[in-house]
DNA sequence: CCTACCGATCGGTAGG
DNA sequence: CCTACCGATCGGTAGG
């Protein structure tokens, strides 16, 4: 199904028809319900299975790491390979879960709610630790997830930066900023 | 056609028909080509309509300030103030400008590709006046301008942040960081 | 601003 | 995996 993901991320989740689906991979749009069991299939296993891999790289990070700045420079570093290892997949999860149905919507949000209390935690962890600023903590992780997600909209595998070099790059950025000391 | 949009921000542009605005107007869907030439229009005149508000506000902090960080300050607050003056027409802009059709959607890319310019101008400015480090500036800018327009996802109107809040904090954070020095 | 309608296309099913 | 087909819905037009 890869070939289905490409065309969603191309034209859209709903623009991509189970006709050009089936035209992909030289079927018909009826054969394509042997293999799954409907359009929606496609876009919640990648949602779901994207969640899934980022849910397991900030548990890793949670339980290894100790400081604060090393957690998020992992978890940034496990989030960046996530969304860059397929880019179309990363595509459906940051742009088209809303067009999930109304329950799995719903389960999409509050696990994506999780994550984002994970990264919270280690702002917070951050200042506890007295080597972050006294900064409003869900505004600071909104502000990091978005550049992140961002990656997937501009990230090209044959381009000059490698994801750990992005990853790097991410962490130095949010860290410290733009203005020298 | 302002409930047009908030139906388009709520369900999608693709999602919303052109019955479903009709009956939230109490009209009839063959009515409303009285009134506008077909449903692109809406998209088209909302996405050209915020671009040029913005390009409006990064000519005139280009005009009138001097020093990068002040530069930048102001072309945040711009920013977010344009975003939050209207969600519903700033989730078109973000979001639905990739359902343009090609000529439209070309034009689109380019008038953002030239406002990202303009940020990337005085990220550049920044570091030859010896103010910023020397960072990737493109990298930067598509940093910043990721955690800019995400304001319109989680900023709500009746909050406890100010759009002006929001910009000084957005400044803050991406001239400095999160880390004590 | 409405009634009536068009051709196109959709996700999906029946039955083989 | 295919042919044949379904009901639903779409953006838009004709004509008043």
């Amino acid at each position: 199904m890869g070939t289905a993901l490409g065309l969603m991320r191309k034209k859209g989740y709903l623009n991509t028809s189970m006709r050009d689906i089936a035209s992909s991979v030289n079927m018909e749009a009826a054969s394509l319900y042997n293999h799954i069991k409907g359009k929606e299939e496609i876009l919640i296993d990648t949602c779901f299975g994207l969640a899934e891999t980022l849910e397991m790289g900030i548990k890793e990070v949670n339980d290894i790491y100790f400081n604060a700045a090393e957690k998020l420079a992992m978890a940034i570093h496990n989030h960046i390979q996530a969304l860059t290892q397929d880019l179309n997949a990363s595509h459906l999860f940051v742009h088209e879960w809303r067009h999930l149905s109304d329950d799995k919507r719903a389960q999409f949000i509050q696990r994506r709610d999780l994550y984002e209390k994970e990264f919270r935690d280690i702002v917070i962890l951050g200042f506890e630790e007295g080597e972050f600023k006294n900064v409003d903590p869900k505004f600071a992780t909104l502000t990091i997830l978005a550049s992140l997600n961002w990656v997937g909209e501009w990230y090209r595998p044959q381009g000059d930066m490698e994801p750990k070099e992005i990853a790097q790059k991410l962490t130095q950025f949010i860290l410290s900023g733009l203005q020298k000391n």
